[in-house]
DNA sequence: TGCTCCATGTAACACGTTACATGATTGC
DNA sequence: GCAATCATGTAACGTGTTACATGGAGCA
């Protein structure tokens, strides 16, 4: 598992409740790691059980029932311990695919539509991230490793969304055309 | 869900046993869907249960346990049904990703080395889909739909280890390289 | 005889998703 | 006062993983 390890390193960015994190999940963390509030939740209480953070009262005088998490060394050790671990390779798992299959083998489908929405959905993400690109690593600068580490994370996604606004396009070339088979 | 359609898919393709879909499963079904023997096993006794599949006993005299599962109507209404659903993105879920903003966080990790061993399994494995594409893909062939279909489910692989043994090399400059705080 | 592979399964647990619940604060 | 958002949580369920169990078939 490592949604815990996810929630350690978003905690030593910047300390922060599990709202704050469920929010942050839904943005730049969350390109690459998806969770529900539920989720995080219930991992930060076992991770505050297990000694690895610990949380306190907002300073906002007891307003709110918010609680702030922060790491302590213990999860700082196991952060560092699982980065080293070697990992399986994760396997794509795309329904896409299936559907594809599932078209070849019971005959057209009609699945353009859905992959022209996809497509779409690709373009915005990569459109989103070029501008993220453009506002926090302009051309030119000199980064810290920190920034250069970030800035390669971010371009993974760019490097994904665009194969997959390319793919969609080819996709698209084989599902229109009729085959020898059908001439 | 989709192990369920995913097993139909193959189902459809050829009637098997549980046994053998588990091991269809590590092999060309896999390379965007995997399994575990269990999960089969179970999802298979559902969908007998529900009507999607029957099964009868393997024509082997009764030697085995073998059962082999095959498709009826419903089942394939179902498919037909669950492939035009519109379907959301699937999210990368890396955990390369985590550890190194991890690594961006707490300082030099070392993470070359489990770079480099990634790679060289992308690499790998974009081998053995070449190879494949060559045998069963020849180039200027005309293929049927079908054919077609399958060629670029095997070329979307094709792409995405390419893209990662791409990145692999790019990430390793960054992690090498010393950034100008620590020139 | 003992080893490996075939073939199926139970059980327990870990992780992820969905629905629902609660109450306070902020903004109109 | 009302709605939206903040903030946390319980419960139930579905899916995925891991460990273990069972017994036959084929082969040296």
């Amino acid at each position: 598992m490592s949604l815990s390890h996810a929630l350690l390193t978003s905690l030593l960015e910047k300390s922060s409740s599990g709202y704050d994190l469920a929010r942050r999940f839904d943005k730049s963390i969350g390109f690459f790691w998806h969770a529900t509030h539920q989720q995080i939740y219930r991992e930060l209480a076992r991770m505050e059980k297990a000694g690895w953070i610990a949380s306190s009262a907002a300073p906002d005088g007891g307003k709110t029932r918010k609680r702030i998490y922060n790491v302590l060394g213990a999860g700082r050790q196991e952060l560092e311990r699982w980065a080293r671990e070697a990992a399986p390779l994760a396997d794509m798992r795309d329904e896409l695919m299936v559907r594809l299959r599932a078209d070849a083998v019971i005959g057209p489908l009609g699945l353009e539509d859905e992959i022209e929405r996809r497509q779409a959905l690709h373009a915005d993400k990569l459109k989103a991230y070029r501008l993220i690109e453009a506002r926090d690593f302009p051309a030119g600068a000199a980064l810290s490793r920190e920034a250069q580490i970030q800035h390669m994370i971010l371009k993974t996604g760019i490097m994904l969304e665009e194969s997959w606004v390319n793919w969609s396009a080819e996709a698209l070339n084989v599902l229109k055309s009729p085959g020898p088979s059908a001439a």
